[in-house]
DNA sequence: CAAAATGTACGAACTGGTACGTATGTCAAG
DNA sequence: CTTGACATACGTACCAGTTCGTACATTTTG
């Protein structure tokens, strides 16, 4: 209504005027990365659908219509976050280093990606908070991570054949140990900061625990 | 109204009828109590003051008159946990123990803590999701666990002292490294178990990662 | 022209918060 | 000891704003 006059110059003038132009992958892609930064800011409950809207490039008509409902919207954001991850890990190539070396890159990478991705990991705490449901409802993101078992389990048992290691480690139980510091760092940035008025994400301090938790796992493989 | 009929039987006979008994102290530990199950399970903006005033023996009405607010609610929860560990803390005689052996006693009461209390993890967990901005506004749980820093500082230093430990660290940073595995195990339960299908409050579980942490960090200290 | 993609406006339920009324306890005066 | 007055403690019903979701209309595209 009241908008009869755009009616007649339309084919190019529109275009140019209004900017619509059908483009389903980055509307979609758009309204994931938008909807990646609200709830990674305020979780399922206290992200808003509206919010989210608003700071689209299209309306939150789109966002039903893609993702059908909120909770819809949040696995989708999950998965794409787990997505990514799968490939920076793919491509590490750790077969041909030495035991300790290996293991050396694999907790450096592990270290970098909790430190460069935050939103990721405030979401994976957000979907602790929610029992994991959404992603156990979801295929897609559990049979993901389990190539880094396979990975470390191989680094041990050539570590031990070499008897550069001697203690006999659980390969989760390593992986474990390397994720919560990595992760804890990060997700536990803001109330760690708050009781001992340490900043977290400074340089120095970045570069310290990121040899700190490699000397801490090493060390124990060597005990 | 309709009620007059119990005016004059009143002493004795009303109070076990309708059961009111003006309690405030129970009222607010009650509120208290099933708010911290409430924020713990559903976050800050997933939980209802709805459901909590059901759950209670009491009104939403009260809620609001002892907290003022559903934030109000939320901060007196947070306050209490914290109180809760301190008494904990305190009361570790560690002095009177080998460097070694207090540390070990130290994680192991972390360990414990966090693998009972797991409110409490879900509840830093939450206010992390808010940036702490809850905490940086109480002044009753910020100087808190400074105590424990001093704690690990005295052990290390006795510890080079006597030359069992030979590396020179960081009290912040260890604690940091205890709490991030205790936590973790504990934070992220559920996504850790959904993808590696491993349940972490497994009693053997449990018990080989107490002493694991514990061999970690003084292995570290160590090399 | 049909199907997919998009925009606008609106509704219904939920939810935090409150107005209003009642009960209980305390304490001083009678 | 009992009466009455005042403060604290409590219950019920309700309101107003928010928020997820949708009906309806329109445009783009193959």
């Amino acid at each position: 209504m009241g908008k009869g006059a755009g009616r007649e110059r339309r084919s190019m003038a529109t275009r140019a005027e209004n900017g619509r132009k059908n483009d389903p992958q980055r509307t979609q892609e758009n309204i994931l990365e938008v909807a990646t930064e609200e709830f990674s800011t305020h979780g399922l409950a206290g992200g808003r659908v509206d919010a989210i809207a608003e700071r689209t490039r299209t309306s939150k008509r789109m966002i039903y219509y893609y993702f059908g409902s909120k909770e819809g919207l949040y696995l989708a954001v999950l998965e794409r976050s787990y997505r990514k991850i799968r490939t920076l890990e793919a491509d590490l190539q750790l077969s041909n280093l030495e035991p300790e070396e290996a293991l050396r890159v694999l907790i450096s990478t592990t270290f970098d990606h909790d430190e460069a991705h935050p939103d990721f990991v405030r979401l994976v705490s957000i979907e602790n908070i929610h029992h994991a449901a959404h992603m156990l409802r979801s295929e897609a993101i559990r049979d993901l991570n389990v190539s880094v078992i396979e990975t470390i389990a191989g680094i041990l048992e050539r570590g031990i054949d070499q008897r550069v290691f001697t203690r006999q480690a659980d390969p989760i139980d390593i992986h474990m140990m390397i994720s919560a510091f990595c992760f804890f760092r990060v997700s536990n940035r803001y109330t760690f900061g708050s009781i001992f008025r340490r900043d977290l994400s400074e340089p120095a301090t970045i570069e310290r625990h990121r040899t700190m938790i490699a000397d801490a796992v090493i060390g124990y493989l060597k005990a």
